[in-house]
DNA sequence: GAGACGTGGAC
DNA sequence: TGTCCAAGTCT
């Protein structure tokens, strides 16, 4: 008879098979192939205990980390997520609040617009969700900053569904493991998608830890640099080290960034942030030499919908002071 | 599809 | 010290 295991093992016979025997993955289709199994294996042994994987985390906290994940090292993000969630437990309550409330307590996270598109998307739950998060994926990338990974991963860790969930991390340990290359392309094509779907066990309870399982397996085993291969579960497996590890391509293009507009923006929304009220035009003068870097730097925040130019001056967080006329 | 978009820790 | 890098999205 039959033994379904769907976490571990997937379905075998007893007699037929022993633990640790190495089989094609095509011995399973349709389940949990000894490759994933061991990935699985591994997670349920190294798996770092983070605040929006416990069982207690709601689909709204599980959305937060993922938007503040994003490019964003977990070390930093941690103490603001625990702040964000402590101040903001549910959308309608992020929702109720300026959107500069949003942007402040970002804090220094980076790449504040994720704080505004965060609360635009608390806003468009409440209006078109009932306040909930939507457990679509559709309906999730719909959503304000939210592409098609943040959807597909909170599909798969909030609500236990079946998703090809294709970050960085999966997409290089993949590459590796499958491909024999170091690293994967700049974007993820229809062919790493196609090969990330077959990949996923059936169960979507066990595909969404699958996805989770990999990506910890990058984050901390298949590193960009100085892959951790002795503790890899599946370096027997892996073309890459089996090829012999072959460099990559050319020369990747590194982004400055002292002296560019990104810097200059930085430290006027850092003045604002820093600031409880409204700022005037001199203070944000101080912050940054280039006049015309500075004025163009403003302009674009304003555009973006950082900063609310005020009508004597002044500059304010979004939302946080009454603009006259704008109702 | 290339480029814009923050920030700070690690080596 | 400078370069690389961290759970992407949008235009």
């Amino acid at each position: 008879m039959a033994i379904a295991d769907p976490v571990t093992r997937g379905t075998v016979t007893p007699g037929t098979v022993t633990p640790g025997t190495v089989f094609p993955d095509t011995v399973f289709p349709d389940t949990v192939t000894p490759r994933s199994g061991a990935i699985l294996d591994w997670y349920a042994a190294h798996q770092r205990d983070l605040p929006w994987r416990r069982p207690d985390a709601t689909p709204w906290a599980v959305l937060v980390s993922e938007i503040m994940l994003q490019q964003t090292p977990v070390a930093r993000v941690l103490p603001v997520y625990a702040a964000w969630l402590a101040r903001w437990p549910s959308p309608a309550s992020l929702a109720a609040s300026p959107a500069g409330d949003a942007v402040r307590a970002w804090g220094r996270l980076g790449y504040p617009r994720r704080a505004l598109r965060l609360h635009a998307t608390a806003q468009a739950l409440v209006e078109r969700h009932g306040g909930q998060v939507p457990a679509s994926a559709d309906a999730l990338r719909a959503l304000p900053g939210i592409g098609s990974y943040t959807a597909a991963a909170v599909a798969s860790f909030a609500f236990g569904q079946r998703h090809a969930v294709l970050d960085t991390n999966v997409r290089r340990v993949l590459a590796r493991l499958v491909s024999g290359r170091e690293l994967p392309s700049a974007s993820p094509s229809a062919a790493e998608r196609r090969l990330a779907e077959s990949l996923l066990p059936e169960p979507p309870a066990v595909a969404a830890r699958w996805s989770v399982a990999v990506m910890e397996l990058g984050a901390l085993v298949c590193t960009a640099a100085r892959p951790r291969c002795a503790s890899c579960p599946v370096a027997a497996s892996c073309a890459w080290r089996r090829a012999g590890h072959p460099a990559d391509g050319g020369p990747r293009r590194t982004q400055k960034y002292a002296g560019t507009d990104r810097q200059c923006r930085g430290r006027l929304l850092a003045v604002l942030r820093d600031c409880a009220g409204p700022v005037p035009g001199s203070q944000l003068e101080a912050a940054w030499a280039d006049q015309l870097q500075r004025s163009r730097a403003l302009d674009g925040l304003v555009a973006d919908g950082l900063v609310d130019p005020l009508p004597d001056g002044r500059f304010a967080l979004p939302g946080t002071h009454p603009v006259p006329g704008t109702h």
